[in-house]
DNA sequence: TCGTAGCATATTGGATCCAATTTGGCGAGA
DNA sequence: TCTCGCCAAATTGGATCCAATATGCTACGA
């Protein structure tokens, strides 16, 4: 819940008050992501400022470093809102993502290091945990596997690409991947249990083949995930486009 | 030489006066890749300002927008500087454009149409041309050379990339292309002819493997030809730091 | 002569002000 | 009742103002 009002977005005390459009834009992402500002929705520019305490100004600078990022757009005299990917844009994002992640997995399967590859195997164990609770069905089980997956997902991920060695790509992947609605993969395997555990033995496979140093490998099994989640987002949107 | 102070920004008659501040990311864009405004050198905001006859605030927001690009560094109270990526940023972009470029001439071999196949070829016929003035060696010859040589590089390579349909690969390579010192690829090969040859032939493999219709062929031929770019520049910089 | 304290200047950062544009509602007329 | 046009409110865009900070020069003292 980073809405309240008194959210700093940084240490006013110290002396990195000018990090303020910084915070901003990460404040602003951060909240977007989670879904407290909607895709889709507009972002008034005094809105924000009251509730962080400034003035517009730095405000409409932070709108516009996220609009270079592809996070929103500005439309002339309207203000900016989070945009709404289409679904060829989610697609031609996806193969991109699967390309850029795949060779990062290859050069992790040469650079990474032990205390990383620990981490893999430790999200290979949640994923595990993430489909026992799915399988459970209830409400309360299905959240709890949506909770686990998410955050397993997200290290794992971030592991790899962290464990490549390429900052660059490292960088390209994280704005990719901030130009899209962040529970898309959630969504597209939906809480099904056979859904998950497939992308759980996938996820396994990547996490062994790097650990045997298998670069090439790896490359083909991240590639794999990749093409296989965008078929099923595919296969959820076709019908119904993401948002209203 | 886009500086002086009548160079307008947008047609501030007709109603896009909105399009200021993308019409200064634009304008100060091309001013960095064509040296006008140098790397490392720092952009005072009142002085553009001035230059295009407007307020600070649209300029600020614009260097916003570069700075999230990664084109400019923002320095607290210092203002914003053009970034001098390090050999390391540097040999790491090229090792994602690599990838990614392939992936776009893999792309490519399947969906480019006719008339941009007959540009790639095109272009070829100026590689030639090029080497054939740089093999000359005086200084006029030369810089016809490179003036040569950078166009159809320029359009080769933009060709490749638009003929893949895939908006977000194109998108996510200017990115990376906007943050590399422009002329890096024409200071690694500094009018060598027997550099320039070696190439043009390599331009020369990947239209032919694009026109055969082989996609992992042309794949690798981008790849090697990234790879050896890279090289070159490494070779030219590995003593002398970019600039001062 | 060298180093340092302190002040003047340049420059940025944020806030505020005003004009321009869009939106939505309300009423007049068909 | 429906449509068109006009006006008021909301919102953005750009300019300007003032405070905060960094830089560079100068003068003073060891």
């Amino acid at each position: 819940m980073p809405k309240s009002g008194s959210g700093h977005v940084a240490t006013s005390s110290s002396r990195d008050q000018e990090r303020l459009v910084a915070g901003l834009v990460n404040a602003l992402q951060d909240r977007i992501s989670e879904g407290d500002i909607k895709i889709g929705s507009w972002i008034r520019q005094e809105r924000i400022a009251q509730e962080y305490g400034v003035s517009r100004t730095p405000v409409r600078e932070a709108l516009r470093q996220l609009e270079a990022l592809g996070v929103v757009e500005m439309v002339a005299n309207r203000g900016a809102r989070v945009t709404l990917p289409s679904v060829r844009a989610i697609t031609e994002a996806f193969e991109v993502r699967g390309v850029l992640e795949g060779h990062a997995a290859c050069l992790a399967a040469r650079n990474i290091t032990q205390a990383q590859l620990d981490v893999l195997h430790e999200m290979n164990g949640i994923f595990r945990e993430a489909v026992r609770y799915a399988r459970a069905g209830d409400e309360e089980s299905l959240a709890k596997a949506r909770t686990l997956w998410y955050r397993a997902n997200d290290t794992f991920h971030a592991t790899i690409v962290a464990a490549c060695g390429n900052r660059q790509l490292q960088l390209t992947l994280e704005t990719l991947h901030h130009r899209m609605p962040r529970n898309l993969s959630w969504t597209a395997l939906n809480g099904d249990p056979r859904l998950l555990g497939e992308n759980a033995d996938e996820h396994a496979q990547i996490a062994t083949a790097i650990d045997g140093r298998d670069g090439e490998l790896a490359r083909q099994h991240v590639m794999h995930h990749s093409r296989r989640a965008q078929e099923l987002i595919l296969l959820r949107f076709e019908d119904v486009p993401p948002e209203p």
